[in-house]
DNA sequence: TTTT
DNA sequence: TTTT
């Protein structure tokens, strides 16, 4: 049966995307994204961060890696991925991703590069059909892109 | 500033929830939920399940141990939280779990126990705040209600 | 500045989806689904049910026509969209619909018809794109899909 | 059966919060919110904008008064719901407003006032307990918050 | 490693 | 009626 699987975040950047070309020129790109909350703990003001991997794939990248940086508040929503993998010794591993599927900028129009078209500022993953489409496995062994 | 870290899932349960009491009598659930996906890969029908470990707290906790089997298919909301742990050789890992906030059972009537009103399906975060406030440290390294 | 304007609804649809084709032969399906919520009140139970105007454009449209009919419990995506049109005596009236970007049917598989892939069971707005894109101005004042 | 009826917005306030007293000292806060989206159409730029009528009550219209502004960004999540009111010739009429739930503010510090502590810029509904509890039937005739 |  |  068909489920759901969806992930919603505001939050900024910790990073420049970092983005890497796979088999067949596929574009991935990743980075982290801080959600912060700010609560009342005794009396003391706390605040609490919580880092999120944040994966794109294909047009989507591209998108990410024209307008994405390093602080910029961004809305993205996505899935959930646990991804194993093998450490160093060889023992196998889990990482939990959040594969983004679509982004918005926030924050003010001085967060963004001048030239860009507005227009250009909420990406999703239709972009990715523009993109030729090749073959690739996500779930091949071999192919790592986050290896946090 | 404040952002935003939300999850939305719908899937079976993998197993009963495991109920452990901590200090201050605060109970914890805890279960593997799947979200499963169809879709069409080279004209075969492929499907992928994504595994996600649920944790609920206190009243929440309660209520979940009362309406939540295995196989029964349920609405999750929730937030991401990343955990740190030590495994056996002491090294430092990762884990990231839903930490959920409310939840409503979906399916047929005759999913539920029959004596049980409907108001109670829908749970969420207030059940919490019927239980009395213990002094409860999440954060600190010897809680560790789900060694994965 | 891009916003954001997202819902999520679980529910039963009201009736069979009624559709309709418009100039390029673009189609639009809509019917109204009821998502229940049960609490005490007074220590009586009480069930409140809303009720929603749900559109689907294209593609969408489509596969809904295939696979909803009254009844059946759906889990859409869509956004927020407030109609003006005339009443009969020539009055500004508004109503508020959601457009569906994609919905999944839940529910036992013995719901849905034993033929069909459960590939097919989630639907979304990239349907659309396998369809001619006509063109259609969704804002034109004769274009009134749902008089409700 | 329970169902989901919930909705995210990220948006800007069309004006300020207005606040009514209710019966038993209940307070309401309304207000417009904008979600604009940009998109291409034809090789033009076009932004559409859609407004919501956003309804909180209690504790969390409090907060907003306290505050929301004319021109700030916030996050709402909330749930939809359609009142019937009579117009002027007694004919009954539908509008369609978002219950919020929540609400936390996004952009920069310098949009919060100076003096407010970040703990407080994230309410929700359970700010609603702290405040006395008293009898009021939403769902009565006479009561009518939203006279759009 | 972000932001306020 | 917001914002970029």
């Amino acid at each position: 049966m068909s489920g759901i699987n969806k992930v919603i975040l505001v939050g900024h950047l910790g990073k420049d995307p970092e983005i890497r070309y796979l088999e067949g020129n596929v574009s991935v790109a990743s980075f982290p994204l801080a959600t912060s909350e700010s609560f009342n703990k005794d009396g003391r003001k706390v605040e609490q961060t919580e880092w999120h991997n944040i994966v794109m794939w294909r047009g989507l990248a591209d998108v990410a890696a024209k307008y994405l940086t390093k602080g910029k508040l961004v809305y993205i929503e996505g899935r959930l991925r646990t991804r194993t993998y093998e450490d160093k010794e060889g023992i196998r591993r889990y990482t939990t991703e959040v594969v983004a599927e679509n982004f918005t900028l926030l924050g003010r129009r001085s967060d963004f590069e001048p030239a860009q078209a507005n227009a250009a500022l909420t990406a999703d993953k239709k972009a990715e059909l523009k993109v030729e489409e090749v073959s690739f496995d996500e779930t091949k062994d071999d192919v790592d892109p986050l290896p946090f």
